[in-house]
DNA sequence: CAGATATAGTTTCATTTGCAACTATATGGA
DNA sequence: TCCATATAGTTGCAAATGAAACTATATCTG
């Protein structure tokens, strides 16, 4: 008996989607503009900066980006020389990246940046709203991830 | 003293990147499998079907979608029967576009699959947690949009 | 009413993205 | 050991996306 109606306004998927849009739009915007940076790039440095030396497919699955785009991400960082590759010594097929020292000082810029614009847009979140969007986010995600038929 | 550190699996822009691409993959696979449709040409469909007739304009601010790509789905749709356009008596620039019976039937078939699709993605969810969901996507995409420096 | 400016929508072109094919190395079985 | 198969990563090509130019109509100003 689902007489319930579809309104496009309260389908979470939309609501969704057009929230992570904004953010998204805004934030790499602002990646962009002030460091020359795409998203996948700067999600890189975001990953080696907290972990030392990465595998692409490390850094992949780390990053929930896919190995093409690691590979082309990792390519444009290697030119500007804000990541360095050595090889694997336990997988000839595969390398280690890791931050350089460039890379580092980069980072140092971009972390409170990123920091601040994610305060201002949670600016009036309680520290539970903030927990609950996470939990909610989390567990969408792992539902999504999921497949069935 | 932000002394705070960055952990991109904390932050939450990612968590919405991701949670929304989880959703989107999932949801836009099934819409062109089963019914050959992009998110925006379902989009549009979505939002025809709530109210009668609209111009390219009204559809772009109701799904959030811009006029380009509100463009090309609408003349996808047209192309494959599911729209029509007549002139409209306003504005000699401008057009109204409305669902044909094929387009509503189409519709008919879609709403129940996106309904049950969402309620999949949501088994789980008490009912409050799906409005401090959409409460707090709302919010943040209200953060968003508004601009600041 | 004429000319200037603004807006609706489309089209063209450059960029971005994703899939599929490819290269190179690794692993498992005869 | 040698061959078959699997996996890591890259590249080439095709489709999708977005910005800027374009067409047509509307509105505003003198």
């Amino acid at each position: 008996m689902s007489i319930m109606t579809l309104r496009l306004d309260a389908f979470i998927p939309y609501r969704l989607s057009v929230a992570s849009n904004a953010v998204s739009t805004r934030i790499s915007a602002s990646y962009r503009k002030r460091f020359g940076l795409k998203v996948p790039e700067w999600r890189l440095i975001a990953i080696l900066a907290e972990a030392s030396e990465m595998t692409p497919q490390m850094l992949g699955s780390a990053t929930g980006i896919d190995k093409i785009s690691v590979s082309r991400a990792a390519a444009a960082l290697i030119e500007r020389g804000l990541i360095a590759a050595r090889d694997n010594p336990e997988d000839g097929r595969s390398h280690l990246l890791a931050l350089t020292t460039d890379g580092r000082a980069l980072y140092a810029e971009i972390a409170p940046a990123a920091l601040a614009m994610e305060a201002e847009l949670l600016a009036g979140f309680s520290v539970e709203d903030r927990a609950c969007l996470d939990a909610l986010l989390r567990r969408i995600e792992a539902a999504a991830g999921a497949d069935s038929s």
